[in-house]
DNA sequence: ACAGAAATGGAAACCGTTATCATTAAGGAG
DNA sequence: CTCCTTAATGATAACGGTTTCCATTTCTGT
């Protein structure tokens, strides 16, 4: 007996309506956890609703980005990449990018020191910038076992 | 008296002729400490060689990236931007960059200690995932002191 | 000077993303 | 439940950075 699924809320929070075309965008990147393209997630959701249109894939990616329910990823091959924020489910991680074939791993091993560091960081060059930071981002780029 | 240029060497390794364009592109971003666009070093070539296209630029530079002498960086604006690696001239650096009007700002603070960091977790996860990582990208986002 | 190869420049193509605008549908009021 | 307002949508066209194509030019060794 699943409730109204647990985005409702947010969506009401900021005055915004619960959709179709936003429900299935959300159902597809709940359902995942690669790193997908507004054009894949656009192929997914067009199987169960062809009426969906890319348009629509862009617009509810940015807002979902911006209501802080979805991160943007560029992983440098031209296109952007989301993935959900599953809050608590999924520790914090970073990504090791195959500059081959695009493969892309997520990894969490000294993952708490490179969080620890980027906070001493971050502190330090915001004051002395007065810089105002929000987000950072860590990537390994290299050659994934299959395309060496 | 300023003997050839230092790059002359790099080009003939790798059977490249040392040409007007090329010798034209490195000297502008010898002469700069910006994170210049495509465009950018297109129009600042321009001006003394108006002859020089846009698609020689984009060639160039691809190959100086390949040859190892400059960076392309993506910082998320939606165009690529390149920095010449000047050999021990510069210390390696991170880059802050302000989401709101781009500005770009190299910084160093621990960079040791992150350096030292990222050299553990290469070793780590290039045995983990039987990875050949050839970079790191690592920046900090968020608003400078005007665009707050 | 000559031939063969590398490099170039302009135009058109490409591709992910964004803007435009007429149409549809969510959801509160009655 | 129905109506009404307004947010949301979808098709199409536009956009902007980059790449491709191909005919022409420029090097470089002979």
């Amino acid at each position: 007996m699943p409730g109204p699924p647990w985005w409702s809320g947010k969506f009401r929070e900021c005055g915004c309506r619960v959709t179709i075309p936003r429900q299935a965008i959300l159902d597809i990147l709940t359902g995942t956890s690669e790193h997908l393209s507004a054009e894949d997630i656009y192929m997914a959701v067009h199987k169960e609703y062809p009426a969906i249109g890319l348009t629509t894939i862009y617009r509810t990616l940015d807002l979902l980005v911006r209501m802080g329910m979805v991160f943007r990823f560029d992983f440098g091959d031209g296109r952007n990449r989301y993935e959900l924020i599953e809050e608590g489910k999924k520790e914090h991680h970073h990504h090791l990018v195959c500059t081959g074939c695009g493969r892309i791993i997520d990894y969490t091993d000294f993952i708490e020191d490179e969080v620890r560091l980027f906070k001493q960081v971050e502190e330090v060059l915001s004051k002395k910038h007065n810089f105002e930071i929000t987000s950072h981002q860590v990537q390994f780029l290299g050659q994934c076992s299959k395309c060496q």
